[in-house]
DNA sequence: TGAATATATGAACAGATAATCATGTATTCA
DNA sequence: TGAATACATGATTATCTGTTCATATATTCA
């Protein structure tokens, strides 16, 4: 944690430090963004989710809808439950998942809303 | 690319399939939203982004404010100016970074919502 | 011009992560 | 009951990623 102290003689920005430190968001809520962005952050599970934002679907039908193994898709929705961004009912010996958040689809529709204007 | 061809004999849900197939997003946008998020999914650079939503901020100053060494956090502002989340302008031997991008802050915005609703 | 300061960046290393493989569990159905 | 199917999961491995260290560049100022 001993940061270079580079600019600790620069007083100049003594204000800066000291104006914005209590304005930061809580260390706690920070680190639970972007866990919550990492599992936005790949791609199958991208893919994951935008198909589950159409309708609820199995494991299998992911699996072949996204071209992948069924095991790889099984890991992928353990994490995305784990932080409760879907969730599961087991009907007979299929699993059906589903996004288990509103806000998902407000986030995504920014996120493609950002990439599409980069140009 | 093979999958295990599990579900091919499953005919209950080739429909799905169809259905669901051609409305997936485009490969290569679905890839740009990835990897956007995978820039917010590091605490760093979330604290980076979310220091520079309150103001125009220099190297020396993040580091300061985020306790890190100015190396990390240079190394991750170039990350970010990669993908346009930010950008810099050079005053003197201090360079000034600030968000680029106006749907920054809404997304996060979201992504708080999520996480305190989490209970 | 030379010292000090602010920033950038390549190399290296440790830790995280996603896919695969093998296998286990649970359910259906003949 | 046993075979087949759907899903879960531990272990392994290859790859990716973030930080650190050393050093280079650029700017200011005496």
């Amino acid at each position: 944690m001993k940061n270079d102290i580079c600019c600790e003689v620069a007083q100049i920005h003594e204000d800066v430090l000291v104006r914005l430190g209590h304005r930061m968001p809580d260390e706690r809520k920070l680190e639970d963004v972007a866990e919550l962005f990492k599992m936005f952050g790949d791609k199958t599970r991208a893919k994951i989710l935008c198909a589950l934002n159409m309708e609820e679907l199995c494991v299998c039908d992911l699996a072949a809808l996204l071209g992948m193994n069924q095991s790889a898709i099984s890991h992928q929705l353990r994490l995305l439950k784990a932080v409760r961004l879907v969730r599961s009912r087991k009907q007979g010996r299929e699993v059906y998942y589903s996004l288990d958040d509103q806000h998902i689809q407000a986030i995504f529709a920014l996120a493609f809303t950002h990439v599409s204007e980069g140009q």
